[in-house]
DNA sequence: GGAAGATATACAGATCATCTTATTAAGATG
DNA sequence: CATCTTAATAAGATGATCTGTATATCTTCC
């Protein structure tokens, strides 16, 4: 445990979509082209040489690890899940707060508008 | 090149990082780094040579625009300082809403805390 | 006023993530 | 069985970023 090795940071867009796509349950590949797709309205879409050479990478660096038993025995048997580890949460959760960061110098910019009153 | 509407989306972490840095005041290209590198803490910092190729791509696409008469006249000649158009406030305004909806999912997934309650 | 060091921009080459395209194959449809 | 969609993988091209170097200016100090 206490995963202290830090990820590279900061992490990609594409790489922060596909941790985000598997942050509460496993997913298959093809699974997350679809989720980013979705959630951002076509925005980011992800071609499979981009997602599967990403995936590789998130794998190579801890964040996420492939989860054989996560595929329901009557599921597609191509398709291969892939889960958060520990330390991909970890990553996620201080890209999170970079975000955030990021945002709320946007706001004191008047960027854009301030939840409230300004 | 007419840079319409539409600039790439989404747009890089560093792209984002430059266009915060000469929302609110034109800012040279120095400036930008180092405001860089304080915002994130250390963790973006942005070489020159990759500072300098974005600052020309970010023009090329008509977000940025350098402005002359920014620099007073008493200030470092070297300088050469950048504001942001029209269309890269609109382009950032949108990449911030796209930040907030990755946040938002976040929360929902529980990876960051929810703000209260819930 | 000359040397030294920090500031500021620019450019060339290398690296690596992403894009593009193609291939293979399993599952679904008719 | 022919075809479409789904699913994963690989190879080559592209392009943003990184590394290092060069050059010029400004500041400081002796």
């Amino acid at each position: 445990m206490t995963p202290r090795s830090a990820a590279r940071t900061p992490l990609s867009t594409i790489s922060l979509y596909v941790l985000l796509a598997v942050a509460d349950a496993p997913l298959h590949g093809y699974g997350i082209i679809k989720d980013v797709e979705r959630r951002t309205d076509g925005v980011l879409s992800l071609e499979a040489g981009t997602l599967y050479a990403a995936l590789r990478r998130l794998q190579d660096e801890g964040l996420i690890r492939e989860d054989a038993r996560a595929r329901p025995g009557d599921d597609d048997r191509r398709r291969r899940y892939y889960r958060l580890t520990p330390l991909g949460l970890e990553a996620l959760r201080r890209e999170c707060a970079r975000l955030a960061d990021f945002l709320r110098v946007a706001r004191d910019k008047r960027v854009t508008p301030a939840p409230h009153g300004s």
